[in-house]
DNA sequence: TGTACATCAGTGAACGCGCGTTCACTGATGTAC
DNA sequence: TGTACATCAGTGAACGCGCGTTCACTGATGTAC
């Protein structure tokens, strides 16, 4: 009906919004073109003037929220420098939190995905995989800094953060259906985390913050 | 066309098997009904002869896959109590193997649908409530045995297991776009896990089988 | 043990429906002169 | 700056297709006598 570039951008971002939202609550499969158009404010007709295919959408979703899903964690741990907190237990509590796993809509993409991420087409696979590797390594960026070594810090990335996604996976899986066994989950995996943290290999100067005033240097 | 009793529930169980390879490897959504009378031998209207939808399809797949992964997993337990291995390191080994996260169809239940599990109906989300449940319950005992002391096993069975079960996904979740990182998160995340199993609290007495010959008392 | 009949698992066509996708059309936006 | 025209995002009906489900029918199995 005769709009400006710039609001065709804006409706292309409405949909892709609208489609991330429902996928990550029902499912690509389950989510239909004109139930989603309806949703982002349009007729269905209007879809294929912005993409290609259901599948160039999944596409464009994924990734926008791996994008997304970095710059959110990049700001956690750039704020918690600033406010002398232990950026790596700061965002433990906020993972292993109940409103993470409630807010499946705007949560960590790489858990929200992760069952569906093996079946999706070839690009949203490869926003998945390079949202995944960005984020470990940002994440082994963190500890290295925490704790002041880089021996074994990708490692301790990867085993906790693999801990986080099981934990919040298997909480959510549950928490409609046994909510006690849901927050059990949740409370003993952070508690399991956070302690982990505090008695584990390294050089284990039980850092928290004071080391890191200083910005050490990068290997 | 005239088949007896027994061969009737043969077959019943000939479209459970059928739809739990197909559920679990392109999900519930994804699979249709014809599909799937087919991939069983049958033509699709004899479906409902056995389930009244395709709901209580997908409830009866999760029944059966929670009593056999359950079957499965103590079998391994009580095999290894005999061959005098380390059970629980056993069960990572093969839980955090390549093998393992290749076999899909028939790898853990647990891991294998639990980001489907959510969406599933009231059937079916019970069933896996309930064999997660179980599961924890069986992995703290073995938890507890092996250590020698009840103290924190559940919580240990909760963080072992979850990391277990995020290690797995997201190396599935990987393994066609980027096998390097899918391996690297499989073999550290396993390797972390291993040794955090020698350095951890609890009486922590190098117990590796030998504490576990007389069978220790329950509390 | 043999015969007559009811049962019910399996067949395959058909149902309405919503899916992803295509299409002709509209009309304000953006461009050329 | 004003006019004429091309562009293209949005509309809503339509396409073929496969979905979950229903149905009338078949015929060996299982039961009653």
């Amino acid at each position: 009906m005769g709009v400006s570039r710039q609001q065709a951008v804006e409706n292309r971002h409405a949909i892709v919004a609208a489609a991330e939202k429902l996928f990550r609550e029902r499912g690509v499969d389950a989510v239909g073109l004109a139930e989603l158009m309806k949703a982002a404010g349009f007729t269905q007709g209007g879809f294929y003037n912005h993409f290609k295919s259901k599948d160039a959408l999944v596409a464009a979703v994924m990734e926008k929220a791996m994008e997304e899903g970095g710059e959110a964690f990049a700001t956690q741990f750039a704020s918690s420098r600033s406010t002398d907190a232990d950026p790596v237990k700061q965002n433990i509590e906020w993972y292993l939190s109940a409103e993470h796993r409630e807010n499946i809509e705007a949560g960590c993409p790489l858990s929200g995905f992760v069952g569906d991420a093996r079946r999706f087409g070839d690009g949203a696979r490869g926003s998945y995989a390079e949202g995944l590797a960005a984020n470990l390594e940002l994440f082994a960026k963190v500890i290295e800094e925490r704790e002041g070594v880089s021996e074994g810090s990708r490692r301790k990335a990867i085993a906790v953060f693999s801990q986080m996604v099981g934990t919040l996976l298997l909480s959510r899986a549950v928490a409609d259906t046994d909510p006690a066994l849901a927050d059990e989950i949740l409370d003993e995996g952070r508690q399991h985390l956070l302690s982990t943290l505090d008695t584990q290999p390294g050089t284990q100067a039980q850092s928290h913050g004071r080391a890191r005033r200083s910005k050490p240097g990068r290997t």
